[in-house]
DNA sequence: GACCTACTGTTAATTCTTGAACAGGTTTGA
DNA sequence: TCAAACCTGTTCAAGAATTAACAGTAGGTC
C-alpha cells in the first residue's frame, strides 16, 4: 500500500519523461533488441544517463545491479506505472477538425487509449462515421461514459463551451480531461486536468525565432 | 544591443508563461480594464504574484514602482518580447486532419501567425481550398517560403517524412519549426525546433488518473 | 503635510531538478 | 582465479526555478 502511494509521489519533470522512455523502448523492442543500458537509452534521448537512472529510481527495481535493463520487462513496468497496462477507455468530445484529427490518429488506440465514443453538438456532424464509429449526439454523453467506463475525455470543443462540458464530464464520473480548448479548466482535485495550449507552443517558438533573427542581425553588423 | 541579448537569456519556464500572461491581458483589454496589479493577474492564472514580477523582471520596466501595470502597454511589451508585434509569416506542411484543424484555427492569424501556404504531397489534397487558400504541391514549398518570407513552419506530416521535410525547410531558410510528428527532429542551432508530443500529454494525464484511482481504492479499503 | 494602503522592482531563501560520483554487482577472457 | 570492462542503485553536490521578504514609490485621505 505504501508502495502505491510512493509510486505517485514523483516530480512532474520525471513523469513527462516516462512516455519518451516508453516510446524509445518500444522502438527497440520492435527491432528485436533485448537489453539496453542506461547510457545507450539516455544517449538516444539526448539526456544524461544519471538522470534516467535517477528517474527510474523513484520506482525501483527495473534491473539488478551490474546488468543492463531488459527491454521487454522495462516496457511492461513503464506501462504499469503510466497506467496503460490495461486499455484506458477514452472519449472525444468535439468532432471538429481537431477532434477528427485525434480520432484518426491510430496510435492512440495502440498506445492504450481506445476511443469508446465521439461526440458533437452539431446535428450536421452527428451520424458521420470516423474510423468506423459514428459521431454521437451530446445527449448520449453520460450514458456512454457510464456504459463504456470511459476514464479519459479529450476535449476539443470551443472555449465558450469547454467548462460546461467539463462539468458534465466530471459529474458523469470521468477521471481525466485532456483539454484542447484555449482556456484553463477548473475541476475538483479528484479529476486530473491537462490543458494543452497550442498558442503557448507557437509563441514560445516565436520567442526563440525572434532571438535567432536578432543574433543574426547582430553578427551581420560586425 | 546588449539589452537585446539579455532579453533572450531567459529561462524556458518563464518563456512558457509569457503567452499565458498575454492571453489574460488581452482578455482584460477586451473588456476595457486599464490597470492590473501583479496580484490580480497572478491570481487569475493560479500562480504567485512574486513569480509574475520575477518573470517580468527579466525584461524590466513594465511599470514604475508603486503603480500597477497598464494593460495596454503590457500587451504591447509582451508582443514585442514574444516577437509577434509584426505578423510572423507561417506555413503548414501536411494538410491531413491535423493540418486542416490548425489551418482552420482562426486565432492563429489573430495572434500574429498568418498562414502563407498549406502544402501536401498527396495529389488528392492538392487544390482543395482551406479557409480561402488552396493546398499546394510540395514542389512549390521553397518558392513560397522565399517569396512570402515564411519564418515558421508547422509540420503535420507522418513521422517517416518529417525529418526529410524539415531538412528542406531548413535549406529554404525557415527559422522555426513546430513539429507535430511523433519524433524528435534534428536541426542546426540556427533553427528553433519545438516538438509537440500528444502522446506525452495523454500519458502524463494517464499517470495522474491511475494515481487518483488508486487513492480512491485505498480510501474505500479503510 | 503626515499617514495609510497598495504597489512594483529586487534580493534572499527555499525548494526542485539535474548532473556527478561512487559503492557494489556481473560478465568476459586470459 | 583474477583483472578489466560494464553496469545499476544510491547518495551527494551543483544548478535552476519558485517563493518569500523587503526597500522604496505613488496616490488617496484626513
Amino acid at each position: 500500500m505504501r508502495k502505491n502511494r510512493r509510486t505517485c509521489d514523483v516530480p512532474d519533470a520525471t513523469v513527462l519523461r516516462l512516455p519518451l522512455y516508453l516510446e524509445k523502448l518500444k522502438l527497440l523492442q520492435a527491432i528485436g533488441v533485448e537489453d539496453v543500458s542506461s547510457r545507450q537509452l539516455a544517449e538516444s534521448l539526448d539526456i544524461k544517463a544519471s538522470q534516467l537512472r535517477h528517474d527510474f529510481h523513484y520506482f525501483g527495481g527495473f534491473s539488478r545491479p551490474g546488468r543492463p535493463y531488459h527491454v521487454q520487462k522495462l516496457v511492461g513496468a513503464l506501462e504499469q506505472i503510466i497506467g496503460i497496462a490495461e486499455p484506458v477507455p477514452t472519449a472525444i468530445i468535439g468532432a471538429g477538425h481537431l477532434g477528427q484529427a485525434i480520432a484518426n490518429y491510430q496510435n492512440l488506440e495502440i498506445q492504450g487509449f481506445p476511443i469508446k465514443g465521439i461526440f458533437d453538438a452539431n446535428p450536421k456532424l452527428v451520424g458521420v462515421e470516423i474510423r468506423g464509429q459514428p459521431v454521437r449526439d451530446m445527449d448520449e454523453l453520460e450514458e456512454v461514459v457510464l456504459k463504456e467506463k470511459v476514464k479519459i475525455a479529450i476535449l476539443t470543443v470551443p472555449a465558450a463551451q469547454a467548462q460546461l462540458v467539463a462539468d458534465r464530464l466530471v459529474k458523469a464520473g470521468i477521471v481525466g480531461i485532456f483539454n484542447f480548448a484555449p482556456m484553463d479548466l477548473k475541476a475538483p482535485p479528484t479529476v486530473a486536468v491537462r490543458n494543452e495550449r497550442m498558442a503557448v507552443g507557437i509563441m514560445s517558438l516565436s520567442f526563440k525565432v525572434k532571438c535567432i533573427l536578432q543574433n543574426m542581425d547582430l553578427e551581420e553588423d560586425i
